[in-house]
DNA sequence: CATACTATTGTTTGCGATAACGAAGGGGGA
DNA sequence: TCCCCCTTCGTTATCGCAAACAATAGTATG
């Protein structure tokens, strides 16, 4: 129990096992509960472990094992919530599987980085790797696994043979958007995220589907780059389009931009218009006005992740989940289209 | 070049050899940039590790050396801005070290969860550890190593004896609260972050020497948890003090918070009160109305955090830099005061 | 021309764990 | 009673690399 205050060399196996009055190999076997070992002699191992304050060396089970127990993350992104929420999700469930996490964040994601951060986390001989990398479809088909590394994408490029762990962004958008039609509004813009990143693309794709039920047109959609920049950018535009009395962003940042494109512009929200975000940012309550949103299940999808990469690690079949709905959550941001 | 589909073990340092027609020792040597090869060797070393797309195993290294080549960071909560940007920084900066990083992130930051932590770390054969924690001074004190791994805390307790790397938060409550004396206010309130954490009680420590410098006097600061919720529930109480014409915040989503209460209060800003927060969150610029903060110099900081872990790693003395010095964003939040 | 280096490479050993195999003791069935 | 099997350990080999030591050649030096 007490700390080591020397400097002498850690304690190893053989010393446990020269207190404990056993062999190495049971000091092993006690610590990877092995089936047949008599009470009396784990408790000895167990005793000799916890006074030398006994610690197994992660390098030489490794070596002996070849398997690390530790899953790299590539990240692309995490100053943005959605990714940070993703990679903080996907670390908790990693650690609550016993395993450790090994990140590797990416400024920008070229196939070059891409690989490269690839074969960094081989080298360090992780067992399975999560890619949480919104974009760039082409990439992420490529490697489904990565050398014998398994790899797992969050959201990302999706067909036939291929199912990233996801919500399900579409539903998402038709949820938004219907919402938005039960309000009486009739022209509704779209504030998309960048063309590259497949959710962007999913939620183009459910706003239109709810339009195209409700026998409405669509227009082309305004592209933003996700930030609260962009947003206000293109909310300059949207503001200008005295039409349309809606909007629904592809994400809560951009819809904060907007907000205050519409202040400037004079048109009050929710009276004159209305808006509806992605994401639920913990801050979407506290803009002005309180953000109606889309909120998706993050812990719920690291989850899926971890337990996805573990099947893979472990050669189970791989699982193809159902994908994740996420839920609407009303706030002061939107109403009753103006007459 | 070609990536090897098979499922045969990947190549080892004797493979390298053999095709190199050289020791495996040789191998190890062109690997770790050894002075005295021929160039001639090396070369055929280094087209046979081409040839071969060998990789050295990591593990196997560490279990050599004893040394990992990686870094440890404890994070206590990367959804929040600061610290977010702050395991960016770190973990960027290690990369640029040659060093890979291992992260490990804490719900809530408790003597048991912080030892635990550093126990998986230490476990993992870190040469170091990097704790992003900005609370629990006692914690921190106890920890200027752990075991023989060196640890080094980003912002945290400070002491005669230990000197975590940080900017000068105190500092920076200066230079905002005398920007708003300049400016004309007497009045002026500070909402401040949870006790417990450093920073807070230096942004405390900064905005009353401001005051006092200019001989106004100090109310009982307001407390918040960091978050808008918590910044909008101040707020109200900030909001109903009639007298004070400015608030110095001490994070931008608190300062957030504020913004809607002082709208739904009816006080406009800044034509009645005044707000100046601190961090410069990317959204900063595009609340209603856009907000004057301070911001720091994340990247430059986590720099100096791998500066210092290196020095302790190699035993070089350790490093004392002067803190970074934040500098003041001045957008539309804050105006003269009214008369 | 012998001596003392220096440059360059090879051989042996050990890092700390697990895998594979082996062996002793005890209990039950034929 | 004998044999076989199950429980419970120990012994040896191995993982892939680098450190320590050894060995060879060539080169400068006196």
């Amino acid at each position: 129990m007490a700390r080591q205050l020397s400097k002498s060399r850690a304690p190893t196996m053989a010393d446990v096992a020269r207190l404990a009055h056993v062999s190495p190999q049971t000091v092993s076997r006690v610590l990877n509960d092995y089936e047949f070992i008599k009470s009396d002699t784990r408790d000895r191992v167990l005793w000799a472990i916890e006074s030398l304050d006994y610690r197994p060396n992660v390098a030489a089970r490794t070596l002996a094992t070849s398997r690390s127990r530790t899953i790299g993350i590539v990240a692309t992104d995490y100053l943005s919530y959605g990714p940070a929420t993703a990679l903080w999700a996907v670390e908790q469930a990693a650690r609550e599987a016993g395993y450790g996490v090994s990140i590797v964040s990416l400024q920008e994601s070229t196939f070059a980085t891409i690989t490269q951060a690839l074969e960094q986390l081989a080298g360090q001989a992780v067992d399975g790797i999560v890619m949480i990398a919104p974009q760039d479809a082409t990439v992420h088909a490529a490697y489904s696994s990565f050398g014998s590394t398994p790899v797992v994408t969050f959201s990302g490029f999706e067909s036939d043979d291929y199912k990233p762990v996801m919500l399900d962004s579409a539903e998402g958008s038709r949820i938004a958007t219907r919402y938005l039609i039960e309000l009486g509004h009739r022209v509704i813009l779209h504030l998309a995220g960048p063309p590259k990143f497949t959710v962007a693309e999913s939620r183009v794709r459910g706003w239109r589907d709810a339009l195209a039920e409700a026998g409405l047109v669509a227009a082309e959609p305004v592209v933003g780059d996700w930030t609260a920049e962009g947003g206000y950018l293109a909310g300059k535009q949207i503001a200008a389009e005295l039409e349309a009395t809606a909007c629904y962003v592809a994400n809560d940042r951009m819809a904060q931009g907007l907000l205050l494109a519409l202040h400037e512009a004079g048109r009050r929200v929710p009276e004159d218009f209305s808006v509806v975000g992605f994401d639920d940012v913990p801050e979407a309550a506290y803009l002005i006005p309180p953000l109606t949103t889309i909120r998706q299940d993050f812990t719920a999808l690291g989850r899926r992740c971890i337990e996805a990469i573990l099947a893979l690690i472990n050669g189970e079949p791989a699982i193809d989940p159902e994908p994740l709905v996420p839920n609407l959550v009303v706030r002061s941001s939107t109403g009753p289209a103006p007459r």
